[in-house]
DNA sequence: CATATCATCCCCCAATTAGCGGGAAAATAG
DNA sequence: CTATTTTCCCGCTAATTGGGGGATGATATG
């Protein structure tokens, strides 16, 4: 009866809500709930006994945090699935846990029906997000429209930025050295900066490149 | 009675879909659609006329595609929300759509509800995406898993393609420039290079950073 | 316990690079 | 038509890079 269910671990500390998580998910057929924790380190202590498919992770927790329980459960289990719910939207902790590992983002204002599809898109291996969530996600690809850098002066940067020396980047622009240390430094002079670093970690800050 | 109703353009060279399209979009009452399009010139042209909140957008398109046509919208109007409908699924496309400017990037297999859901997620400032899709840019934030490199090299590199010098990379890592040389050097040999852009486009297409 | 990897540190050396200063001319766009 | 952009040139010096050759202790991994 249990060979086609999901098994899913809870990891939040309040007590109620995961209880209230464990009683959602157990009441459908497709998975149910093998642990639950309060805290990171019993999840990763319990991994390999637990076995689970998916992990619902808060990231408020006591003792280890749930970005660093995300990249040591990753290190035991690749394979495992790990749903953040949080009440956090701040886009440094949502990039943190996507870069962690997590598979997807949900905010703590979701309905039961909405944790539901989330666990069941993962399985069919989506990435569920809140849809501020998403959107953040998506802003992250798109350069700022307000740069000040015209758009070769943007190429030169964006190669700069790869590690390109000046004279191959005048070599992949098919222009002459002089010409791509002009560019940098009008860049440098625009950014108001003057070295490569500070260019290069200015512009990605501001996403000019 | 129009006040409240999101204006929506269709750029869509089946006449067929197009049509079905505005038929769903048109049979519910928070928007309409106020051109439709086989190409993307026609829709460039009459932008400024149609003034639509929202463009639902093919990829592949006679004449100018549709990667192309969303930068050139968004360099005429910054705030229109675009929605890429395709049946390329191609991760390379995705993330030139988005970093073009989509807000949301669906694929035809979508059911009609779905269509009107995603139009409903964009008014509401979300980033709709199908599964897979969202799955593809959860995915490009997560590390290559197998690199060769270790943990201290991983970071040696990472300040690398930050544009940091030996000595700044000493600095940081609170370690001597012959050390961080010495990581560098270890680092090229793994991945069988011999210049700092080298490592760094190898890294980035490795995912290892 | 032996071997491998990791992280740390040291030397020498030559070629290239980066960034500073000063220009200038043609093309493009508003 | 004026501002910006893009292209190109010169000289100069300090710094960087990448090649080579090592060594040490710690920590895994078998």
């Amino acid at each position: 009866m249990n060979y086609f269910r999901s098994r899913i671990v809870i990891v939040e500390d309040n007590d109620a809500v995961r209880e209230g998580f464990s009683l959602i998910i157990n009441s459908v057929s497709n998975y149910y709930v093998v642990s639950g924790y309060d805290n990171a380190e019993d999840c990763l202590k319990n991994l390999k006994k637990d076995k689970p498919e998916i992990i619902l992770m808060d990231l408020e927790l006591p003792g280890m945090n749930g970005i660093e329980a995300i990249s040591a459960i990753k290190k035991i289990n690749t394979s495992v699935e790990i749903i953040v719910n949080t009440i956090y939207e701040n886009s440094e902790l949502v990039f943190q846990a996507l870069c962690a590992g997590a598979s997807g983002y949900i905010t703590k204002n979701t309905s039961h029906t909405e944790l539901l599809d989330a666990i069941d898109e993962v399985i069919q291996g989506g990435a569920p997000m809140s849809s501020k969530i998403a959107k953040l996600v998506v802003n992250s690809f798109q350069k700022n429209p307000n740069s000040p850098l015209s758009a070769r002066e943007t190429e030169v940067l964006e190669l700069l930025s790869k590690g390109k020396s000046y004279s191959m980047i005048a070599q992949e622009l098919f222009i002459t050295k002089e010409t791509a240390k002009s560019h940098i430094k009008n860049i440098y002079s625009k950014l108001q900066v003057n070295s490569k670093s500070e260019a290069i970690a200015k512009a990605t800050k501001e996403k000019l490149i």
